[in-house]
RNA sequence: CGGGGUGUAGCGCAGCGGCUAGCGCGCAUGGUUUGGGACCAUGAAGUCGGUGGUUCGAAUCCACUCACCCCGACCA
């Protein structure tokens, strides 16, 4: 490709409203441009770079068995109506009327259409199993698209589904997928880590995540380093450390003016927080839930509602707080009628609590779980902390933050039940076909790909990925020896298939190698008068920071063995 | 959905009652340059987001509205 040719030009100056570094890069080096909120466009060199993704992609997927089918984006409301998960995606749908008013939804995940589909093709268990995906653009109305292209309303996603006739032929079929996703991040060079996960509005038992590791990663993970347990915050443990357990003493009442949170409360009665109960109130579905916990921990909203089964929750409005009865930074589940309450198991690890009196400006003393407060629930809720012991093997763990690049589920039965999706096995039963959905989002995939490999000139691409795997650069190319040797070379290299961006463009030097740097194809050529004088070309890795002289003799195959090296060298 | 913010040339911004709306980058033409975002000259490019109002006069003040951004809620 020639650069004078290519569509987009570069930037010096980001877009104002990017706050990230792949969204700034990419912006910049003319790969994406916004058309609206969480919508953009693919500029060539962007499209390129998608393409390779979306290539290594569809090659592990077909390697693992899959067959590639398409689905449609236009998706009548019935099978939704029908799965029962309308409710979960609630206004995250886009939706659509047709002209006869019949409203329809632009798909944001396409399990009711496979399920459909499979409903009609598959009747005994001698077609299963089967290993079906798309590569294509889902909608998704997101209360707070971001990041460029991290976070997006239309976005295209890799999704297989796997139909098994049985648990042992699901687990084989999640194997082959968590085996598959990690040769694509690996074939992409880039690195993630696969952490079990929370399975979300999706549904369904078993999940895993992948992540790629970068500290403006949006989603948080505890890791232990000793015995490898990961987990995406939503979803991890970690032991609670015991408090102190003294014999009960009886509950006083303590003033406590003006003092609401608890580490306003310790610090006046001098106590550390797991000395102390903190409350919380959440709406679940239209009802009010207290929820208590020990000071020194924080809850975590995902295991409330999963343990609450609840469809819709939101912490409580003071409005809502106050309906209830309940005195704000005051608040206590002792005495309390008439409201569920869900207790962190920490309220046991420790006794002699201080919590709230329910009366203003007042805090009990002595406070112990049973003896003077009981929950409808008592579950563990609580987010897991960095530097308390691991569940598995109780050495310390760790935390990081990442970006989700990938996301296994086991969902079992209940989509292939409610769309009935049934098949006949050997014995003649009729039984529901056991699923499994696997997602990668590929843009998100390419933006967390530069979030994790740039630097402060630009991008810096791994080459299984990179638009292009070669930037030629002739340097004052009015010469017409530079010129000439320089086209041979665009000549040489692209009849042997290396992918050239040969930057033709009348342009300084500091102009080319700036753009260069910022749109980081892998590998620099320079050809300039200098480099003549030894019958020589300049070879620069992008990621590295010298160079060296290769003689033109033969340099398209020396070029294109440099280049397989790397590739089979790359992660 | 709550709070905050921004809409002026392709991009980044200034102008915030006074008449022909500016600057930098980019773009076009010509010339001089050429190993890390060169320089000179000339030039093209704007319904000042939209609607309505106040005023002799509105990019500027007011109201409404739309779009976009940030924080939170929420969310693969």
């Amino acid at each position: 490709m020639r650069f004078s040719r290519l569509l987009g030009r570069s930037l010096k100056e980001a877009p104002s409203d990017a706050e990230c570094i792949s969204h700034s890069y990419l912006v910049r080096a003319g790969m994406i441009q916004q058309v609206s909120t969480g919508v953009y466009s693919y500029l060539p060199l962007g499209w390129r770079a998608f393409r390779k993704i979306e290539n290594i992609i569809r090659e592990e997927m077909d390697a693992a068995g899959g067959q590639e089918l398409m689905m449609p984006s236009l998706q009548p409301m019935e099978l939704w109506e029908k799965s029962g998960r309308l409710p979960s995606f609630d206004k995250t749908l886009f939706t659509l009327k047709d002209r006869k008013g019949h409203v329809m939804a632009l798909g944001p995940t396409h399990e009711e259409i496979i399920t459909d589909l499979v409903r009609h093709t598959v009747q005994s268990y001698r077609d299963l199993p089967q290993l079906l995906y798309q590569i294509q653009n889902k909608f998704r109305d997101e209360p707070r698209p971001r990041g460029g292209l991290l976070r997006v309303r239309e976005f295209f996603m890799k999704d297989l589904y796997s139909f098994d006739a049985d648990d042992a032929g699901l687990d084989e079929s999640y194997g082959k997928m968590v085996q598959a996703y990690k040769n694509i991040y690996s074939r992409c060079g880039l690195s993630a880590v696969m952490v079990e996960a929370d399975s979300g509005a999706i549904g369904g038992k078993a999940s895993h995540e992948f992540m790629l590791l970068v500290e403006s990663g949006e989603d948080e993970i505890i890791f232990c380093p000793a015995c490898g347990y990961a987990a995406n915050i939503e979803k991890a443990t970690s032991i609670k450390p015991a408090g102190k357990n003294e014999a009960m003493l009886a509950v006083e009442e303590v003033a406590t003016p003006g003092l609401r949170s608890i580490d306003e409360v310790a610090g006046f009665l001098n106590i550390t927080t797991d000395r102390t109960l903190k409350s919380v109130f959440y709406v679940c579905d239209g009802q009010v839930v207290f929820v208590v916990i020990r000071g020194d921990f924080e809850v975590n909203e995902t295991k409330l509602k999963n343990v609450l089964k609840c469809t819709e929750m939101h912490m409580a409005t003071e409005a809502e707080v106050q309906q209830t009865g309940i005195v704000a930074g005051y608040a206590s589940p002792i005495g309390l009628e008439g409201i569920k309450i869900v207790a962190d198991d920490s309220v046991k690890l420790g006794s002699n609590f201080v919590a709230g009196a329910n009366k203003q400006d007042t805090h009990l003393k002595n406070v112990n779980f049973l003896r003077d407060f009981k929950a409808d629930m008592i579950v563990d809720i609580a987010k897991a902390r960095a530097g308390d012991p691991c569940p598995r093997c109780q050495k310390p763990a760790k935390t990081e933050r990442g970006i989700e690049v990938g996301h296994v589920f086991k969902l079992g039965t209940f989509l292939s039940e409610k769309l009935g999706a049934y098949f006949l096995d050997r014995e003649g039963n009729y039984k529901p076909v056991i699923m499994g959905c696997y997602g990668i989002g590929l843009g998100r995939l390419l933006a967390a790909a530069i979030e994790q490999n740039h630097d402060e000139k630009g991008i810096i691409w791994p080459l299984p990925i990179a638009p292009f795997q070669v930037y030629l650069c002739p340097i004052k190319d009015d010469a017409a020896d530079v010129a000439r040797a320089a086209e041979k070379l665009y000549n040489n290299l692209t009849a042997i298939g290396v992918e050239v961006l040969f930057d033709d463009r009348p342009e300084s030097p500091g102009v080319k190698f700036n753009d260069a740097d910022l749109i980081g194809i892998p590998l620099r050529i320079v050809i300039s008068p200098r480099t003549l004088r030894e019958n020589a070309a300049e070879i620069k890795w992008r990621k590295e920071k010298d160079s060296q002289h290769l003689p033109l003799e033969g340099l398209a195959e020396t070029i294109k063995s440099i280049l397989s090296k790397a590739l089979d060298a790359s992660p």
